[in-house]
DNA sequence: ACGGTGAATGTATGCGCATACAATGAGAGT
DNA sequence: ACTCTCATTGTATGCGCATACATTCACCGT
């Protein structure tokens, strides 16, 4: 490689054409007669010529390219050096049987997968970052830099840089609260789902003695969720509980580490069923409750949020709501075209459908 | 947003300076006084001013980026515009207990944060591209023309596409087959791997009629991972099968469909031990062995590679060979940076070290 | 007071391409 | 033969920044 990288320079001469002419080969072909074009083709190939995104990026004005931007899976400032682990020995262990965290790195996937699609639909790249250590702020500039737009997670970017960046691109926030006025917004809609769930235990299962387990107290999520759960309660005339019974962490081991405490305290008493805010949590209540021989769905129902594999896996299989992870990605970049298209008009925020999966761990199903 | 979007030159005129100090400001603010610097500073924030990275790009004569291109997840031409789904009311049904198949975009989704990660860690950005369709020439192009290097899945990209873009890049392959005298390879050791795994099989629970479940044809993994079977076999002096006992596609659904058969044409029969190149295959396998009263490990002996969750989520948990996933991304984009600071340096080919990880699948545990 | 030194800043240029505009040439029409 | 039209190609310019080099100026030692 390298050398000396060829430019439409290069391939102008060795093609006995102008500089123009080989643009338009790649930018507007028909636009060029075929026998040339064909000696330009012949050039390319023979040079290894490949046209640079930074000059092009400069002189048409943009850059073809969109960002996305998660929060860290990894929240650490420093991360050591990969082991590039030469000649070392394959190992072989028993694997003890305890249950892993595979965590929120899979939401966010399916997000990056959606943004993949939808950009490619468009004939536009990607560029992705992880906003993560005392460098922070440069990962994102040097990100807005180089797109012509950008769609973040909620809380991927903080709000005073997010404000500064919105001055150059337009930006779509996906998940977390709607800052309507100021942002294009999408989300799932977390409320009408859990109300949907909630009413299902309720009026189908006829159970009682809800209660709800929250993710992170700043969670605009676990929020929405447990504002629907209420609701649900509510409109059915039954008490509404002023807060969450516990806050997890959304991971399986946080659940877990909750359920223990709850057991112990005694807090399960005349509990008919736990709502809880993601799957991971309610997993983790699963292995707890039925180590600690509590049975589900026969002594508390239990419920979760986000619609995992894992959550399909486990037994009994756990009832859940599936949100549609890649289109919220689709749907974010889709948004980030239309704004791209219409500067003017005003911020958007749109809410996504989800799906209630009835399974065992709620209970029998009265019909079906 | 937008406007007009400032420039070096807007910032340089309002801050009194010349757009050699504002630029300076970016790169290397220690050559910038104090006093200065807080002018411009000021300024930045007022203007809403962000670098442009084409523009940095042509003048520095390199992007600050490294690509990354995956096969396609969904092999399609055309996929449908995203539903918007504007006020479609939430949905609730009963989850018919079928499997689902969350294939290979676990893998995929590994390596692509482990590249993220140790691009991270250099201060670079990462476009991700798949390419599919029709115009995945053009997809490739475009990102080799705005990155610095490329690090690609074996098969990602045409092999003569590759060698073009190669004499402009260098050029990172994951996983597949070696082609060490052309590029730099990283993959994990499946050969290796498959052959722990098969000793264990044979020395520790006296296991004899291994066979061996392959994936796709022409799927090298599975080719290094029958390979490794075969020279186990050998080595303990058994007979060594000239060819898989079947081949899969590496789904769950294929792997099921396949145990089917094996087990309608009584292929079973004398079978000690299935050896699948894959944990999705593995666990098709396991699922429609089970559904048929086969025991598993009882009546037959099963193993899987990969160490996907699901596969510890199995019943019985399924042996199998865990990958490192997340550090076939980091070590492919260290290798590429090295490739960048060393251009001459002849092509490396590293394998990455497995972990064989035992569980029930295959046996009672000898000791432990 | 004078040349020397180094820090801070400015000037000028080119990176590789897209594109507005000009130029050319080959028919078509009269 | 001449003008007009359209297809094709060329010329010239600027996109926004990094950086080599030049300049300025404060300060030092003698």
């Amino acid at each position: 490689m390298a050398g000396k990288v060829p430019t439409v320079y290069d391939v102008a001469e060795r093609a006995g054409v102008s500089i123009a002419t080989v643009s338009r080969y790649f930018r507007n072909p028909e636009a060029v007669r075929e026998t040339t074009r064909d000696r330009v083709r012949a050039v390319v190939r023979d040079l290894g010529y490949v046209p640079s995104g930074s000059a092009r990026g400069l002189a048409a004005r943009r850059t073809g390219t969109i960002g996305v931007c998660f929060p860290s899976f990894d929240d650490v400032d420093h991360i050591d050096p990969v082991d590039l682990g030469e000649g070392l020995p394959v190992t072989v262990r028993f694997d003890p049987s305890e249950h892993i965290d595979t965590g929120s790195n899979l939401y966010i996937s399916e997000v990056i997968r959606g943004t993949e699609l939808e950009a490619w639909r468009h004939g536009l790249a990607v560029m992705i970052a992880v906003p993560r250590g005392r460098r922070r702020h440069e990962v994102i500039d040097n990100l807005a830099g180089r797109v012509d737009g950008l769609v973040t997670l909620a809380r991927a970017v903080p709000d005073d840089q997010l404000a500064h960046i919105a001055r150059r691109l337009p930006v779509v926030l996906m998940a977390g609260p709607r800052e309507s006025d100021t942002y294009d917004h999408v989300s799932a809609d977390n409320r009408g789902g859990t109300i949907a769930l909630t009413r299902h235990l309720i009026h189908d299962h006829h159970l009682r003695g809800l209660q709800f387990v929250a993710g992170p107290m700043n969670s605009p999520d676990s929020q929405d969720r447990f504002e629907g759960f209420s609701e649900a309660l509510l409109l059915a005339g039954l008490d509404v509980p002023e807060h969450p019974l516990a806050h997890g962490d959304f991971t399986r081991t946080g659940g877990r580490a909750l359920a223990r405490r709850l057991l112990e305290r005694e807090q399960l008493t005349g509990v008919g069923a736990l709502v809880c805010a993601n799957d991971q949590t309610a997993l983790g209540l699963l292995d707890a409750l039925t180590e600690a021989g509590v049975r589900v769905p026969e002594d508390i129902a239990l419920t979760g949020f986000d619609g995992i594999e894992a959550a399909h896996l486990a037994s009994p299989r756990l009832t859940t709501v599936r949100q549609p992870m890649i289109d919220l990605g689709r749907v974010a970049v889709a948004q980030l075209l239309h704004r791209l298209a219409h500067p003017a008009t005003a911020p958007v925020s749109r809410v996504l459908p989800v799906e209630v999966l009835l399974r065992e761990s709620c209970g029998p199903h009265p019909s079906t």
